[in-house]
DNA sequence: TTGTATGCGTTATCAC
DNA sequence: GTGATAACGCATACAA
């Protein structure tokens, strides 16, 4: 333990260059890492930190270098599991090139967002990663009008200093189609969330690709909009098992609708995977302990963590330029067991195989 | 829209004092609140505040104050859904006093630990809220030598400027034992958490007691010690299961065993609440969406949060005492759909209403 | 009540 | 390469 005695931090950057007999200004040097000091002198500096107990101010440091070193980080809900790794991952980044990360969920409420905004503002934020997957309009203009480097995704924030995180959606999601067309299944179900937003009509727009892609017919690829909640599951869940060719598997546009459309299919006494199979979107952490556990798109929050980070990065070496290219994130389906052939696949053997030519799986 | 030009957010407190036609320190006395200033004055300043969109820089005001405004918060998981409700908290109570507070998570890992806690110090934090439910011992030893003010849950830091935040385990679990005795159970199992963590042990103790106090003898209240998590759930229900006489309700240590002995009673055919009750501790969201939908003693996240920030509060006004009066949170029973009355209650009404008599319920 | 002047701890700009 | 010294933006002791 080289930490001083009860003391106060009282140890200051004087202090320091009194007892390595040099100037303060020599000791900045040595802890910003400026290659210009000598070798001798640099070894005393060090001595005399370790002794000490000395670490640089980092508010008198901010003030002087108008680096706060602080990022912000938005987020929809703390409570929905997909974010809080995702805020780990993008902290733990963040620490390691000596930044802090102030967090704040909106929790869906424009002025909870604007009050989280005002104070990122305020803190002098260096930078904020969006990682919303809503664009409220104008939510972020006073970060604009700072010009504060901003990192969105899916659509990009105009006349700000902003890279863009392009998340493939289409990529897990056609595995999980060709995945379940594997199986069998020639009914597929798509529970969609709420349609004004673009990262939801991505979603969707990715699996009517898909089916199309291998060859089912609109109809035998319906979807419903509901919302991205337990509830809006259970509502998807209802609408298809009450239409009237219901489809044997279900591909929801996240999580906590799978969750929902697996209460509803424990409810009516529907075996799941094989009465139905269920595949679910984010892949977040209850989807392994949720009854069966749960197939799912992954979108990986270290790789959006990284992404944003990098983003960052590459806004602040970039200086004035506007609007950066965007960098992609890719997602892939983790397959658990709440997906298996359905039961009319073995019944259908025949048709299956004159099928089978025309599905396009590699 | 108040907010300046794209202009840097280089407005200060001079130019402030200059539009006003006061001085600096005038401006200063306003953004704090000072009453000694003259009315008439004030609203110049206001008036000059808002048209300029100043925002005085916290990083100066730090330096020369000597206070950060920055809060630390230490949980032991990020990605257990118990923690990030607690976050929220926290940080919306910190929030509205003017901190920001950095959050980070041990994972369970000392040095992980050790690196945040030197960011803290590094950053000055003003008080510290150690939420993670384990003593890892000298963890806190840094903190503690530059007399940062800590709140701990539980146990108490010995030396340091801090309080202690006592949860009273005892108040759910009883709730639990009762509402289980209630609906005619007489074998209840208890899945307690690894022995050494004095939060596990309190939980423990507090089933037996509550166990005793309604008349069951120690065998018909095993207990059995496992991890908390999903795999010492399930190992805790296979023992139960395994035993001569089985218990007919099990209450956990924490939700995520719940949810392991769900899976296994799931896997076996044995329906919950119809063939077992189960109980969880903590209440975390998940608990809400599994199937079927968990009981379980809640420990407030809001009260927690509350409490810390309280503690907080009274260790920054109390000056040089060390140690002061603990803190009190309570617990409590949700009831949801995993409990209700046992088979075997029916079949033996008669022994039932006898025992009733030696039943503690109010 | 208000203004002036000083210092918080560091980095940056100069000279040397 | 190294050392004085002037900012950085604000709060505050002190003077008025």
């Amino acid at each position: 333990m080289s930490t001083q005695k009860g003391k106060r931090s009282g140890v200051d950057i004087i202090q320091v260059a009194r007892r390595a007999e040099v100037s303060p200004a020599t000791v900045s040097r040595v802890t910003n890492g400026r290659s210009t000091v000598a070798r001798h002198l640099a070894k005393r500096v060090w001595k005399a930190i370790e002794e000490l107990g000395y670490t640089p101010n980092p508010q008198a440091r901010a003030l002087v270098s108008g680096r706060s070193r602080v990022l912000g980080l938005l987020v929809s809900e703390i409570t929905n599991p997909f974010f809080p790794e995702l805020m780990q991952s993008f902290e733990d980044l963040a620490g390691a090139h000596d930044f802090e990360v102030m967090v704040g969920s909106t929790n869906y409420n424009l002025e909870r967002a604007r009050v989280f905004i005002r104070r990122l503002v305020q803190r002098r934020v260096e930078g904020v990663a969006v990682m919303t997957f809503r664009a409220e309009s104008h939510l972020l203009d006073e970060l604009i009008a700072h010009n504060i480097p901003l990192v969105t995704i899916d659509v990009s924030a105009d006349g700000a200093r902003s890279v863009v995180l392009e998340v493939d959606y289409a990529l897990g999601i056609d595995q999980a189609v060709q995945h379940l067309a594997l199986l069998g299944h020639r009914r597929i179900g798509f529970a969609s969330g709420p349609m004004p937003h673009l990262t939801n009509v991505r979603r969707r727009d990715a699996f009517v690709q898909s089916a199309h892609k291998i060859g089912l017919p609109s109809q035998s690829a319906p979807v419903f909009v509901g919302e991205h909640t337990f509830e809006g599951g259970t509502q998807a869940a209802l609408h298809f098992l009450d239409s009237k060719a219901p489809p044997t598997a279900i591909v929801c546009s996240n999580d906590m609708m799978a969750v929902g459309v697996l209460r509803v299919m424990s409810e009516r006494g529907i075996k799941v995977p094989r009465d139905m199979s269920v595949v679910g979107f984010d892949d977040i952490h209850l989807a392994e302990f949720v009854n069966p556990p749960l197939t799912s798109v992954r979108m990986s929050r270290q790789d959006l963590a990284q992404a944003a980070f990098r983003g960052l990065e590459k806004l602040w070496s970039a200086g004035d330029e506007k609007s950066l290219q965007p960098i992609r994130v890719g997602t892939s389906l983790v397959v658990r067991q709440s997906t298996d052939a359905p039961k009319e696949a073995l019944a259908a053997l025949g048709r299956r195989s004159r099928m089978q030519d025309k599905l396009a799986i590699r």
